[in-house]
DNA sequence: GATGAATGAGTATTCATTCAT
DNA sequence: AATGAATGAATACTCATTCAT
């Protein structure tokens, strides 16, 4: 006994196309370069299909957005999911999280937002921050303290601000440098933040 | 004796006002949901007038990040000034920043992205992701280890990344988490990233 | 069996008012004073339909005019088609052209310019014209006289302008001239025009 | 005594030198790609300065164009001041039309209208042309032919546009046409026009 | 389910003109 | 007489969305 008829397994494909369209569209030009008209088109539809199928133009975006990170947290987790000790599951994640990122250049555009307008500006910022904070590193030399209280919440946004930056900003040149680097830098900032008690002192 | 005529005065007091609406409305809408009018219209002038203090719209958002990053690196760049070592630098650096934070939240919305339309659903993926990594750590016990390999490039987009995401995340709900905590975290993870050999192998 | 979809026809039926909206406005208002709002508005449509049938207000601009100028093409051609003589050549033609100009006054304004910042359009189809003429012209050598001090195109750009001159001030009261002194005239300069070394020296 | 007050001496010299940037910017760009603050920025005042002078900008206009027509007709009035005969008055008259064409190419596309919309004042001006024309052809009665299948409004527009059409087109490239080439055919053309009876029938 | 013509609110931008100084 | 900041009406063009077929 089929689970669908005919007409809903229609209907699945023609949702599925403008999922596809809208995918490809958003990562090359953002939300509000791309219109419903783009996407039905692109998808190889009338304008009016669109709304047969979603709401409206964020809707879509929504959608695609979350089923998109959806699939990078199954990665992520499957990739961790034998692991026990801290630096193999450290490592697991790391590494899951860049070959996506490989894999998925446009999407990861997606989902942590190389999208809009202001991301022209937005991005010299950050490039410029990132300019500030080399300088500062090359000052330093001597050794550094740590110590013990580092608080969960402000650890956690760290870490996602740290990864997501990163692989947003190595999948728009990734010959620059090569994926072991990434991973390896990622993983030794990873693991010292979480254990900065393991460093001596 | 002042160098200004009257009319030249008038004219950046009204920039002025124009600068002040739209930092105002941008922190809190988005460059793009904000309009022209509603910008001049909030300064107390007519849409037309806008036009004559500004190119477009970009032109005046580009002039408030910029002039709002170089206000937050010359913060940062005099209280680390007459630091020697690298602990205080950092912990004079993050200070800076958080304190500039604390002072200035829409800016910081503005500098540090918290814009766009997309950024809500960017936002929503990114509090998951946050959760993703802070349920990993719960299962996290055991020391890791740190190569000596840190690219420099890597590190500073990680960096950047944290402190960016850190700072945008903690001005949505300052009272959350105490200043002192943010900072604490913020240097102790940094201190570990810039300085992994510091940890035993 | 109909070549042509409901939906074509719908979307044939509409350009079409807004073509005649246009030629209507046009004549009597100028290129600029017309504006697309206007035009949709008075072909019964909502603004934004105007431009899913035309890409702008010059794109309808210059379909307008070059569809009429190719009328007035064919309808001159067509009436000295079976002349070969050159008198008879020259009084159909000029009859041709002032029987569309009474015929459509407005369409000759849009054409011969009676107002307008549409001067490039204008200044094209008047060059066609003078083209058109120097055919005529070239045709007639083998017949005519042809005296070595007209030159071919200086006599073209002359008589475009007689006759688009006398034309579009003719339309404009065509009460006070009778039609047969305007086309009398006409001929009769034409003739001189192109026969000058007939004249006695 | 003299006739001025310092003060209206001044108003005179500003008023000139609007004048003067009008004919330059008018004649490159047509009447409405100029703007008023165009016009007194290129004469060396600030724009509120234009509304002390001139009601608006097509007074302006209107008076810059006529004020060369009158020129223009001064040119050729006097150059055929003391001619008796016919053709040696339409030689006087068309030789100094197109040395007037040659001297002052922008000026000649303002008053024949190379563009704008400035068809009214243009149309004016093509009818003080033309009763010029009939003008002088009322003097010609006495001493010449005239047949009486040419009906004297006719002739008039058909030579203003004729007279008009060339020098326009001529001033563009000029180079592509020598300048007695163009006197030549005119006077042909005109001669012909005003003396058809000299045909033989 | 699909179509696609039509909608109409929304918005950036220009510029002739005014008027307080 | 000159200034120049301010005005605000005007307008082309876009696009998310609807609905009759």
């Amino acid at each position: 006994m089929s689970v669908s008829t005919p007409a809903e397994r229609a209907k699945a494909a023609t949702r599925a196309r403008m999922l596809d369209a809208g995918r490809q569209l958003f990562s090359s030009r953002g939300l509000h370069r791309v219109t419903t008209h783009d996407i039905a088109r692109a998808a190889g539809f009338a304008p009016g299909t669109f709304y047969l199928h979603f709401a409206d133009k964020s809707a879509l975006f929504r959608e695609i957005a979350h089923s998109t990170f959806e699939d990078l947290r199954r990665r992520i987790e499957s990739a961790a999911a034998g692991c026990t000790a801290l630096p193999e599951t450290v490592r697991a994640r790391v590494e899951a999280l860049v070959a996506y990122a490989d894999e998925n250049r446009e999407l990861i555009r997606i989902i942590f937002g190389a999208d809009t307008e202001a991301a022209a500006v937005e991005a010299e910022l950050l490039d410029k921050f990132a300019e500030l904070i080399a300088q500062g590193r090359s000052q330093m030399v001597a050794a550094g303290q740590m110590p013990a209280d580092v608080d969960p919440a402000v650890l956690s946004q760290a870490l996602v601000g740290m990864l997501s930056r990163v692989v947003r900003w190595w999948v728009d040149d990734p010959a620059a440098t090569p994926r072991e680097v990434v991973i390896e830098t990622l993983i030794s900032i990873h693991l010292a933040g979480t254990h900065p008690a393991s460093r001596e002192r």
